[in-house]
RNA sequence: GGGAGCUUAGCUCAGUUGGUUUAGAGCAUCUGCCUUACAAGCAGAGGGUCACAGGUUCGACUCCUGUAGCUCCCA
């Protein structure tokens, strides 16, 4: 068979993806076997796959693979969350494309145009999964407003309101006015932004200089309930308790008092506007204002709240106008009153949905909330069980702003403004009344009386976080049909997989609804990413246009050159900074792979099982299977060690080394046998060995490339993807270390050559002299091929003409037909010298400071003891050899 | 404004309770090689006062304090 000169992953990463769903091994049912779950971060059904889905889920097949190889019974549910707002959006947008509003639409008509939309978009993503090659049990996707879901969210808000802790209250929320829909605190991203601080003077009720307040928004000056200063505060005290009157409506309004205001913010006096500010709000439930209301739904003005009578025409005429009209409208009519001081530059924060990206307005609504402190009450394993490591965040950093946010946690509101989502059981009647029951039924059944009644339910749905906690539970239907065998096998989970981003969002909340439902934490170990970023360290954004076209990356590179790009370039836990050249190094990985693949598979053919092989051949290819099947089980055990820690990008970094140095530089020069000479069967039959082996530990980063080379390597009735790997094996440290002066014996007398510019194809003969003579003959011949040398002898003294070089304490002398060059010799030594005479200087200080051979323990103390004798001896090799020059 | 974290080679990062040959890796760089697996390669090499300033200690990249810069989270 003719190979390919360059691996082409186009070729076979869709042959192979078929073939292991056809075979079935994604699949996964209970049985007897350890489980191993993971469920997905379901992807909004608006996404397309990008970076940060690459890695999050990359990590996860790496995971999903190894537990599969590892013997356990592995689980990776996927599926998608409904994502009320983004989805929203999209479908609105989507009619407008039409011709159609929302608002001339039924609840029932959008919601078909939304699964109609779902139906044709929401899958997109999942199909993009698979061409990254992740081992999802497709048979197991869950939708968050799959019928039984739907119900197991309304079931747990019915429950919870039942115990008490969710209310509904009006209360100060962040309110989108292009969504129009309260978000939680979490939804809000505070920006900054260039705006300006306004100097307002209000005049004192019964004349005489008033006090003029900064602020940024004069839109809400007709909200103004009071003016409040530091009691502190010199310049103000003669003023508290007096009244001054607010420009354009004329209102008077009290001077108040409070700590809570800063002297030396603008001119140390705030207006307290209740209806539009959270702060202003605390103020005014505080010193029992009212709060007045200038701003409808959508941000324009209203004039329906004010109390005054008789509103003048200049005050009517700004119903209507756009909150940001309406600023500069304002702030013009002021500065016509003579009452505007100065106008300032300002930067300051603004929040902004992270949705929509509207300025938010915080706004009094009727929402309903769930009680956090009571329920935190009710489960404080919530926190203690991260605190205590019952759940391992990794990286442990996590913990802390875990424990902040749960420690300081504030109510949640869950109700949302939109209709895509699981819609609030609340019935109201004609009297605002409610009832909260799972369906109008089970109300009538529980409270015969509201038979009779005009019942309304809520226009609103829930917070989508409020769908998704429940997501390690409902997949298994462990909310919808609790002890069932499937939540019973494989909830709590294994492992999480997510952002750092979302850690209050979702991974808090699951933590929480574990507890509450199942007294259990649903997962055992997350890992968290660090954010995606481009080389220059910016976040990847839409609006920035910084994130790569990630199938087109994989249409150029090959699936496991992206895997493999995004895993080395991911230290645990950091950012990711993208940059395309760690894909390059991926597909020259791969087409190292292939071109071992190839050299071995010229072997092929060539097998010979007679003896009459040159001595030479023997001797090599003996030393090197033993040492690498030690090495290869030296860095098994290495891998295994860190994929236990989440430390993915360093396993990927060992085996890369280990197949690239360890088994393609070394190994395989080593038992490669002459041009079209033959090679001993059992060096062929060990090195397919080591060869699929290597392709195992390699299998869960890069699983199509090592598919592929399992079965070009011999033909196989099994698969790579399926394979158990093998119990590590013990650990020879004697041969390692053997091959360690072998490598360095090599590489310091090719340094040699290169220096004396010795031409790679002439020869040279070495005398080595030692103490150690045996060791060097197991290595000998070896090192004979590798450094092109056509004689080896041993000597007991220096050799005059040669080329002289130390290594630990033995001499090589290289015989050679080229004129020497001592100076560079000389150079060489000379800093050899140099840095072992530092060397000593530091150890002898050591060893001769009294307190240090007091202190020190037995061990340390050897240890310095050997590290100076041994930089004695060497440097007593490097003066002789410096004399012979 | 409050909190958390980071700062080690040109870049990205390891460095596990303070002592393991005066700090390691990958990428990049430099030098020499088209040596019939691979130039997407081979063989070698160079490169760091461990942010700065103090302190604890026989001994500090590692522990403590302060300073500077950066990042994130919360308000």
């Amino acid at each position: 068979m003719e190979l390919s000169k360059n691996f082409e992953p186009q070729a076979i990463d869709d042959k192979w993806y078929k073939h292991w769903l056809n075979k079935g091994y994604f699949k996964s049912t209970p049985d007897h076997r350890e489980p191993y779950t993971i469920v997905i971060p379901p992807p909004n059904v608006t996404g397309i796959l990008h970076m940060g889905h690459a890695l999050n889920n990359t990590i996860q097949d790496i995971l999903i693979r190894r537990a599969r190889m590892e013997g356990k019974n592995a689980c990776w549910v996927p599926g998608t969350d409904h994502a009320s707002i983004a989805t929203e959006a999209k479908v609105v947008a989507m009619l407008k494309e039409r011709g159609i509003t929302k608002s001339s639409l039924t609840r029932d008509e959008f919601l078909s145009y939304a699964w109609e939309w779902k139906e044709k978009y929401g899958g997109i993503i999942l199909q993009q999964l698979k061409k990254l090659g992740c081992s999802l049990d497709w048979d197991r996707t869950s939708f968050t407003m799959d019928k039984d879901y739907y119900a197991s969210v309304i079931k747990v808000f019915v429950d919870l309101y039942n115990k008490g802790l969710i209310y509904r209250g009006k209360r100060m929320v962040n309110w989108d006015p292009v969504s129009l829909t309260a978000l939680s605190d979490e939804e809000v991203e505070f920006k900054d932004v260039d705006s300006r601080l306004y100097y307002v003077h209000y005049k004192l009720a019964d004349g005489g200089a008033g006090i003029t307040v900064a602020t940024t928004r004069p839109e809400t000056i007709l909200g103004d309930v009071a003016i409040c200063v530091n009691p502190t505060d010199e310049r103000y005290t003669s003023m508290i308790g007096k009244e001054v009157i607010v420009p354009i409506i004329n209102r008077k309004i009290p001077v108040i008092a409070d700590d809570y205001v800063t002297a030396d913010f603008g001119t140390g006096a705030l207006k307290i506007t209740p209806a539009h500010d959270k702060n202003d709000n605390m103020l005014g439930l505080k010193h029992k204002l009212a709060a007045i209301d200038t701003l409808d739904v959508t941000g324009k003005f209203t004039s329906e709240e004010l109390p005054e009578e008789n509103l003048t025409e200049q005050v009517l005429s700004y119903n209507g106008m756009d909150r940001f009209v309406l600023r500069k409208k304002i702030a013009e009519d002021i500065a016509a009153l003579g009452l505007i001081e100065k106008i300032e530059d300002y930067r300051g924060q603004v929040g902004t949905s992270q949705r929509s990206g509207a300025v938010i307005e915080s706004k009094l609504s009727l929402q309903w909330f769930i009680d956090m402190k009571q329920f935190m009450d009710r489960n404080p394993e919530a926190l203690q069980s991260v605190m205590n490591d019952t759940i391992k965040f990794h990286p442990a950093k996590t913990k802390n702003t875990y424990s902040h946010w749960l420690e300081n946690i504030k109510d949640w509101c869950i109700s949302r403004q939109l209709w895509w989502g699981q819609r609030i059981p609340a019935w109201y009647d004609e009297n605002g009344n409610y009832y909260v029951a799972e369906n109008l039924d089970t109300l009538h059944n529980m409270k015969p009386e509201t038979r009779q009644l005009e019942l309304k339910q809520d226009d609103d749905v829930l917070d989508t976080w409020f769908s998704s906690w429940l997501w390690p539970m409902e997949v298994f239907k462990g909310i919808s049909n609790p002890g069932n065998p499937d939540a019973t096998y494989y909830y709590p989970g294994t492992t999480l997989v997510t952002g750092q981003d979302i850690i209050f969002f979702w991974v808090a909340r699951m933590i929480m609804a574990g507890y509450e439902y199942t007294d259990q934490p649903p997962f055992k170990d997350v890992y968290f990413t660090g954010m995606v970023r481009d080389k220059q360290g910016r976040k990847m954004s839409k609006q920035l246009g910084n994130s790569p076209d990630l199938l087109g990356l994989i249409e150029q590179y090959g699936a496991d050159a992206v895997r493999f790009g995004v895993m080395i370039a991911s230290p645990a836990g950091n950012d990711l900074l993208f940059d395309e050249s760690s894909l390059e190094q991926g597909r020259n990985f791969n087409n190292k792979l292939w071109n071992a693949l190839k050299l071995i598979k010229m072997w092929e053919g060539r097998q010979t099982t007679t003896d009459d092989r040159q001595p030479t051949t023997d001797g090599n290819a003996d030393f090197a299977t033993v040492w690498f099947e030690n090495r290869l089980n030296e860095v098994s055990a290495e891998v295994d060690q860190l994929m236990i820690q989440f430390r993915l990008s360093e396993a990927l970094k060992s085996i890369y080394s280990l197949i690239w140095d360890d088994f393609c530089s070394w190994y395989l020069e080593w038992v490669k046998p002459g041009f079209e000479q033959p090679i001993l069967s059992s060096v062929y039959r060990k090195t397919i060995g080591f060869f699929t082996e290597l392709m195992q530990l390699l299998h869960p980063f890069t699983p199509f490339i090592s598919e592929e080379i399992y079965h070009l390597l011999e033909d196989r009735s099994n698969d790579i993807c399926g394979r158990q790997l093998r119990p590590i094996g013990i650990v020879d440290k004697n041969i390692l270390q053997q091959a360690l002066l072998l490598k360095e014996a090599i590489s310091s007398l090719r340094d040699v050559r290169n220096k004396q510019q010795i031409k790679p194809k002439e020869t040279i003969a070495l005398h080595i002299q030692t103490d150690n003579e045996e060791l060097f003959r197991t290595i000998e011949p070896l090192l004979t091929k590798q450094v092109n040398a056509k004689s080896v002898n041993y000597t007991k003294e220096a050799i005059a003409g040669t080329i002289t070089f130390v290594l630990g304490k033995d001499k090589f002398y290289i015989e050679t037909e080229q004129p020497l060059n001592t100076e560079g010799q000389k150079e060489s030594l000379l800093k050899e010298l140099q840095h072992l005479q530092g060397f000593l200087i530091s150890t002898d200080k050591k060893l001769s400071n009294e307190k240090f051979v007091q202190n020190a323990k037995p061990e340390v103390l050897a240890m310095e003891q050997k590290k100076r004798a041994d930089a004695e001896s060497k440097i007593k090799v490097i003066m002789e050899s410096l004399q012979t020059l």
